[in-house]
DNA sequence: GACCGAACCGAAAATATCTTTCATGAGTGA
DNA sequence: TCACTCATGAAAGATATTTTCGGTTCGGTC
């Protein structure tokens, strides 16, 4: 009899050692997210998880292990890389994920976009399928990486955002935005001037690597050195348990929705990388108001007098 | 190799004889209906139960027992009174309801983003905010417009792809979406190189303009060459009587979203910018599928590759 | 005021469920 | 081909849940 003490039930779950709160939505965006770096086995209960939350919400361990074709160790060993202490949350997390969906509307699903799709309905599943990745994005993001990294930006002396193909009009945006509120930031164009900037690093400096394959190795580079140099490293990434992972301080996830052929992963890999990037920015944004508000109404100031000159200018 | 195929998992035990169904989120009031018919212990149970679902979720039958100050033998007595098999049962139940009662009280972001706010709430209203932004831009786009802007790209020798500022981001991203399958497009750096650029087109060209303000005279300057020339033009644009619009064949609407100081416009009008270009490349991609096809297979085919070197597994 | 019966209650045994360990074999790269 | 890694499931081990059973309290009765 462990008559320890009551453990304290209100507050939160002190989280186990994985670091990532239980989900309570964005199991279907984690088990997407996860996917790609699970074994043929964890795929099959994960699959299962997501396709019948409620069903499976009412099976033993046992019994998903049996319906999967599976073992008990397997389930839960899904249960974990899905970032829960064991079977029995991720079977809480189902019945919550369940009667969630329940009560909400219908799922709506929607199928790929086809070929011969009419450019209206392109319109309507592109739209559904973006906002999908921000509902995604927004509810697997770790508030608490991203406050620290918000942090670590807020504080820095200056800042290096590394990013290679669509990644690096994500890596700009990202360094305009910050060089708008009078941050110092910089958003190498080739590998080769990122590591000779990344060199420059040390203490109090932030390095941000955005790659959604999380292997890219013209970023992973870079960031690497960084980190080496001492610097605060972060890395926006789909794979949280890619490479990239490895040399950085703050991890932040991206979403990976579904892609077909003709919606490749590039597009809602990039609509959630610029989600994250906008939450950085305004964290910071927010921590140094003081400074930024001059700047954030310079440009306003520059916005509004373009405008003027169209016309009899409705602001807002 | 013991694929036996459990048939479903109805082996578990009937629910017992009571004849009532586990009740979905009436749970409250079943409270109030068999409180009177409890004992003193179980109505503690109860109690607590009702009063904390997420909390007593998070529980085990121990911990809830002696939460309430009573036995285990009680609470399950408890579960079964309110029409659980047993405390598992009703402790999903709960999960259920936690999770209905979480995502019930969602509509509080309505506001504009506050210096103060956390950052989940961050979060959430950038999130919503977007999201509101994509459903605007799909609602409000002019697939006629649309489909003859589709068309001149699909049938372009060349396109250029104009852009300044967060603009020029968007431009960039489409240039290097069209190239990706086939076409030739081009997003001159700067305003300078675009003219010169410009001079180059005639008739079956396609120059396309990306200007949020309408009036961005180094984006306008271009276009104005580029119509003269005979080229097709079409403007992405949030005013649709801006001066931009005079020199477009085509007018693509992006909505304008309301700002606040820590978001500023050019985060809405990216993000409607992005959807308006991703319908523009589907489009396209669905118009010369047959030689887009392989191109976009290759990209499959080169990002599998680099997963495959992140570990073995290509599901999918 | 004492006795009796019934029902409540919790401790602990019994059972079910979940978790961990460990040996095996499939797949991979040299 | 061979060594090696890693995924995998069987079974042991740990926890949680359910059941059993006897003590206790309360209300009614004589």
């Amino acid at each position: 009899m462990k008559e320890t003490f009551a453990p304290l039930a209100g507050g939160r779950r002190a989280t186990g050692g994985g670091g990532a709160p239980p989900a309570p939505a964005a199991l279907a965006a984690k088990v997407r997210t996860l996917a790609p770096s699970m074994t043929r086995s964890m795929q099959r209960v994960a699959e299962a998880v997501a396709g019948d939350p409620a069903g499976c919400a009412a099976l033993t361990v046992t019994g998903l292990a049996e319906l999967t074709g599976t073992s008990e160790a397997t389930v839960v060993r899904t249960a974990r890389l899905l970032g829960y202490p064991g079977y029995r949350d991720l079977r809480l997390a189902l019945a919550g994920l369940a009667a969630q969906q329940q009560s909400g509307r219908a799922p709506a699903i929607t199928t790929d976009i086809a070929v011969d799709d009419p450019i209206a309905d392109v319109v309507a599943k592109l739209a559904y399928d973006e906002q999908q990745t921000l509902a995604d994005t927004a509810a697997g993001l770790d508030t608490v990486q991203l406050g620290a990294a918000v942090a670590a930006l807020a504080a820095a002396r200056r800042t290096d955002v590394y990013g290679i193909g669509a990644s690096g009009l994500v890596a700009q945006d990202l360094t305009q935005k910050m060089l708008r509120i009078g941050l110092i930031a910089h958003a190498p164009g080739d590998t080769h001037l990122a590591v000779t900037n990344a060199v420059q690093l040390r203490a109090g400096d932030v390095a941000l690597a955005i790659t959604h394959s999380g292997s890219t190795g013209d970023v992973i580079e870079p960031l690497r050195v960084a980190f080496e140099r001492g610097a605060t490293t972060v890395a926006i990434t789909g794979r949280p348990d890619g490479p990239v992972t490895q040399y950085a301080d703050h991890v932040l996830t991206t979403s990976t929705a579904r892609e077909s052929e003709l919606r490749p992963a590039a597009m809602s890999s990039r609509t959630s990388q610029l989600l994250v990037v906008d939450c950085l920015f305004v964290g910071v944004a927010q921590r140094i108001y003081e400074s930024a508000a001059p700047a954030l109404a310079a440009s306003y100031e520059a916005l509004a007098h373009r405008h003027g000159a169209l016309r009899g200018d409705r602001g807002r």
